[in-house]
DNA sequence: ATTAGCATGTAAACAGTTACATGATTGA
DNA sequence: TCAATCATGTAACTGTTTACATGCTAAT
């Protein structure tokens, strides 16, 4: 159900086809969402049937057409219906945990390089949403002050990330003294 | 395709029924992975059909049978072969956090409301899991040895949570500011 | 020539949630 | 008597991933 509220509020804040929106996800609300192309469309498609979303074509030379959507009253209506309902948290799941948790299986140079892999996975995250963080630092500020509640969720995921990345580098320095 | 390597990890340390295992996925795992009883059931069915788990009746008094499942050699073969492969970090999903990037259709009452729910959620998680550390830490050395890549996961779920409640925390003080 | 990016879609498989169903025991 | 715990299951639905499909442009 949340997908459909992820579409909308980046669709309200500006429209798009959902080729953009896909890229949008990617760039600005990929420390808590994600979505591949497929779910766009067919969630496109379904708020567009049920009128909360409008859709414009627009030609475009030597590419094929975009449809662009924007939020009808009842769509804007539904969104913040929506945001002021309370939410459970959500349940991990992590499956580079799991290895983990069955870690006897694993000798310590396999530990050392499970371990290795993920962090330079979440380094990169943690890189790459310092960048973003630069970026709206040197936006508008009117822009700035407007989203600033939007800004602490980037916040949170640069800090999860720095956990992340501090919990396997202590992990490798205790698997280094084995 | 994690939750069969789930189970298969958990049957592995030590065998049980499907209600023991939903029960032991809420207490020991819950921090990295959580899954319904009815998940529980139909994966034991699956796994049993591929003939990786073996399963024995074990009669009671006054309570339905239970089932026993545990690992076969194939089982436990799939489940080493499993662990010592690359597996991409999670995607995060947090419907909150999208809340929070809609957030300038909330009233700063309403905004701080939700912060404070979700506060309150993750003091409770940390506290259980600081709760499950205790109980690690007072258990048998030997078996603290055999598990101890088992309890780094622990220890990472702990430091998430704190960094929730420290972002959480923070944001609260800022929303009091205005 | 090949790869990457733009732009949209269908179909099938897999994973997860919610609702319903049964039936016994134990404790408040 | 009512709720909780033990113990297992079916059915329907919703959500997500993977594979396949088309066709054009721009850069290497």
């Amino acid at each position: 159900m949340s997908l459909r509220y992820a579409v909308l509020t980046l669709l309200d804040i500006e429209p798009g086809s959902g080729y953009d929106l896909k890229r949008r996800f990617e760039r600005s609300v990929s420390h808590f969402w994600s979505a591949s192309h497929q779910q766009m469309y067919r969630e496109l498609h379904k708020l567009h049937d049920e009128g909360l979303l409008d859709c414009t074509e627009q030609p475009q030379e030597g590419k094929p057409d975009k449809k662009i959507y924007s939020l009808t009253e009842r769509g804007r209506a539904a969104l913040q219906a929506w945001v002021q309902q309370p939410t459970p948290a959500q349940k991990i799941r992590e499956p580079f945990l799991i290895q983990l948790f069955a870690g006897h299986h694993l000798t310590d140079e396999q530990a050392r390089a499970a371990v290795q892999r993920q962090l330079e996975e979440h380094r990169a995250l943690l890189h790459s949403y310092l960048e973003q963080n630069e970026r709206v630092l040197q936006s508008d500020p009117a822009v700035q002050e407007r989203y600033w509640l939007a800004h602490q969720t980037l916040l949170l995921g640069i800090e999860a990330e720095k956990t992340w990345v501090a919990w396997a580098e202590r992990l490798l320095r205790r698997l280094d003294q084995q």
